[in-house]
DNA sequence: ATCAGAAATGTTACCGGTAACATTGCTGGT
DNA sequence: ACCAGCAATGTTACCGGTAACATTTCTGAT
């Protein structure tokens, strides 16, 4: 910067306001600096400028996992909301571990980030005491936790998976298995269990078939393993509701090799609406979630978050992103209710 | 900091000292410090160190979309590798366009990354001007590019849809159609339909069947409408190429709506393995990339790069990730050749 | 006990920006 | 011509760490 400066006979500090454009320098003396600028190749160190003002321009977010879809949409609608204003995101993915999620949080904690965006699914007792001392606002995303450390942008988990599970009864189905993970507390699997549950339980049916296999996040694997043994798991049952589409897809497949027909003979419904879902044949129900507008939504926020012209109070704790339901081939048309379009759309 | 050293009585330098583990502290005098680290809850602040060390920790990396399981997947292979050296990423998609890309890293550079890794699908003239001017290791991943800026992991597009081609013609397809993007210059695109030339030409076949649709990257839904007017494009072919995954399910799915039967009446072949070319039925043969693989070969290459105790002569300029040919259902399977299992796998 | 040399700790200056305040130059109203 | 008041620019100090060098404290061999 100091070469710059002297290039351009001024002082650095006149550099910095003419690259910062805060339009206390004249139009001539901007101009004669800026050609210097890009002559020079200069580029200014962010670090120094962080020091100084104290704002990184960072924004430290968590995801479970790119390797899905779901959260790498997310993260990247997030991009584009906080490109505009001028942040740039620090990613970690946690692999579902609040161990990891812990280690994650202090590590960008020494960044400064501006903003702190996780996704909720239980964290460590320590996780949240480092999020409540960093002083600097906290989004969880996805589930709506029971007692948020701060902001939060998603739905209920529990609320969908009892919504899906009242429209299955309301289409004529009895007996309704669940699948989902071993030791899966505090986690999204959890809630989606409880909302099944709530469901069964209010029209009086049996939530005698709770199936519980592999460990979080349940795999197509791990679906195929259990659709596999029909007999075992799924004699006598009408529809089997799965904790998300990945395993719902498994069972399908399984299904399919063993000549039942869904849903004619058994119906199958997943959870998020992951691609597989959609190509899969036949196509599976499932509750829709728009992970981009989950990632848009907490962009908007932080952008009322970190602007001044705002009071803190009218700031919303909690942004609602409802799910909806999607039916497809793999249940029956009962009721003729609202069906998906093709595949392809 | 001083708060630490006030409380430990000692000087901030200590602190500084026992904070990096870096030998120097007494083993006392380091335990009361980390635990007085602890009780305060102090966490340093990272950009102040930056700016003394020079060294930023940061490896910016930029792909062209996370909206796509691939990259998704590679960054989070590189992810896995640069944590464990304390690296942390700087993420940004260039929406497969350079203008953005040349934004991308200008941005990145304020940040001083000690790394730049990118996708290698052409540049700006400026972009190189800026990778080069950096001082800092480059490295261009997938495509090897004619004219690396610096380091490359990755295949040739060209050489691999050769590869395909010919395989193709070895099965005894004859009239094949490629099928790509419009103003595709310098795309991997590009490189593949010119691979497939290469091939049909070497064996004396017909090339007039290039078929231009849409523009990159082409979506499934370009595919179906190719597909759907099979008549005009794919009368009297015997197996259709397509530039990637994304546009042969497509095409597939057109097809299936006509009933006209996969691989009997005509092939499908896609380039890149994506998820949905697995789970596709027939499922679809391809050109199989492995995504974590590159992630990983770039972050063994930075650890290389990085480390004081090898001679930069050492290290290659060019690691290559190989692919592999997918045999699946959509091509008909005359040689007996090697063929990937179940979808589930 | 003495002292060389290593181990442990302290001091000072600097990394590259910017906030806050100081100074200079210019404008137009009287 | 004079000066209030703003526009443009300059000066100084500081952000929170660490490199480099200085100093003190501890070892163990003589």
């Amino acid at each position: 910067m100091e070469d710059v400066a002297q290039a351009a006979g001024v002082s650095r500090m006149t550099v910095s306001r003419a690259l910062r454009n805060d339009g206390s320098v004249s139009v001539a003396t901007r101009a004669r600096i800026m050609k210097i600028v890009a002559k020079l190749n200069y580029v200014p160190d962010q670090s120094a400028g962080t020091l100084s003002t104290r704002r990184s321009g960072f924004v430290a977010t968590l995801v479970p996992s790119l390797n899905n879809l779901h959260f790498a949409e997310s993260v990247q609608a997030l991009n584009v909301e906080l490109e505009a204003i001028g942040l740039q995101i620090l990613l970690g993915h946690t692999a579902y571990s609040t161990e990891r999620e812990e280690n994650l949080v202090e590590s960008m904690l020494k960044r400064r980030p501006e903003v702190i965006v996780l996704p909720f699914d239980g964290h460590s007792r320590r996780t949240v005491k480092l999020l409540k001392q960093a002083n600097v606002p906290v989004i969880e995303q996805w589930e709506r936790p029971q007692r948020p450390v701060g902001y939060t942008v998603g739905f209920s988990n529990r609320d969908a998976s009892r919504q899906m599970t009242e429209a299955l009864i309301a289409k004529g189905y009895r007996k309704i298995a669940f699948v989902s993970e071993i030791e899966d507390a505090w986690t999204r699997g959890a809630a989606r269990r409880a909302g099944f549950e709530e469901a069964m339980q209010a029209a009086g049916l049996s939530t005698r078939q709770m199936i519980r296999y592999g460990s979080p996040p349940m795999s197509i694997e791990d679906g195929y393993q259990l659709g596999s043994d029909f007999k075992k798991y799924f004699n006598d049952i009408e529809c089997i509701f799965c904790v998300s589409d990945a395993p719902a897809f498994g069972v399908l497949s399984a299904l399919k090799v063993q000549g039942i027909q869904v849903p004619d003979d058994i119906a199958v419904v997943g959870f998020g609406n992951f691609e597989v879902s959609r190509f899969a044949s036949p196509s599976i129900s499932t509750v829709e979630v728009d992970p981009a507008r989950i990632g848009r939504e907490t962009g908007r926020l932080i952008r009322r978050l970190l602007s001044d012209d705002e009071s803190p109070d009218d700031i919303p704790g909690h942004i609602a992103v409802d799910v909806r339901l999607s039916w497809r081939e793999s249940t029956r048309n009962a009721d003729a209710a609202q069906t998906d379009t093709e595949p392809d759309a």
